[in-house]
DNA sequence: AGAAATTTGTCCGTATGTATC
DNA sequence: AGATACATACGGACAAATTTC
């Protein structure tokens, strides 16, 4: 793969990306972002692009980074949704695809996908678990 | 020392010895592989080298890894389910319980599952994969 | 119950070599 | 030549989960 950078720098693009999912809920102030490998592996991106993305976000304050642990969604005033979730039967994420979902989904191993899990219980114990994988890809 | 990977990468090579390992029973399944310390001191590696090369057996599933354990060797990849030479749209396997599942299941990670995933498809391409996880035990 | 040790997870800073624009 | 980016590798430090004492 070239370098192209037609434009704006890759981290600044980058940059732009996640600053959008942090302004439309995606990914919920208070929350950890993905770990530098992720972002490495969702973004196809070395890990210095990464960490100079970040940065930007640090810079502007979209961010807190904290040694050790990873970078937090600021909190942003008009945001504040505690929304305690204890244990949800049901959530959203991304993983990144394991090989035979990057075969199904005609796409590369290691590319970010988004899992639903749902949980099924049945008194009290957990009978099966459910998880849904779909491409990322639609338009971003 | 400079930073020589002519050929093939420290960390593929390392990954490959340990595969070697967990394929003739050096390491048996079920048992955790030794620390990363332990790894760093035998193949004489940087932590991050050592910890990329279990992230390809992670990846391959191999292993599957604890926080504050370990990672456990898994069956074999080919091992665990019948080979396909086409995708069927639904099958049943056994695999391994990665840590969440071991969690809700109550059981420990690496220890057999059952999965049935389904693979939904729209106008010939695949629009989503559905698995569905099972305790051994339960459902027979 | 609690503290310490172990082990993995994550981030930080740096370095070398290669390739592209 | 310089800026951007990639892949690899090192060593250090802090955080968090688990195990051991």
């Amino acid at each position: 793969m070239p370098t192209p950078h037609y434009g704006q720098p890759r981290y600044r693009a980058i940059a732009a990306e996640l600053r959008d999912r942090i302004e439309n809920g995606a990914i919920r102030p208070g929350t950890l972002l993905p770990a530098e490998s992720a972002l490495i592996a969702e973004f196809r991106a070395s890990r210095g692009t990464i960490r100079q993305a970040i940065a930007v976000l640090r810079e502007a304050r979209f961010v807190v980074t904290e040694h050790g642990r990873g970078s937090i969604a600021s909190l942003r005033p008009h945001e504040i949704g505690p929304e305690k979730d204890s244990e949800p039967d049901a959530k959203h994420r991304e993983t990144v695809a394991d090989p035979e979902l990057a075969t199904l989904f005609g796409i590369e191993a290691g590319t970010v996908v988004i899992e639903r899990q749902n949980v099924i219980r049945r008194n009290g114990a957990v009978e099966k678990v459910v998880r849904i994988y779909r491409p990322l890809q639609a338009g971003t």
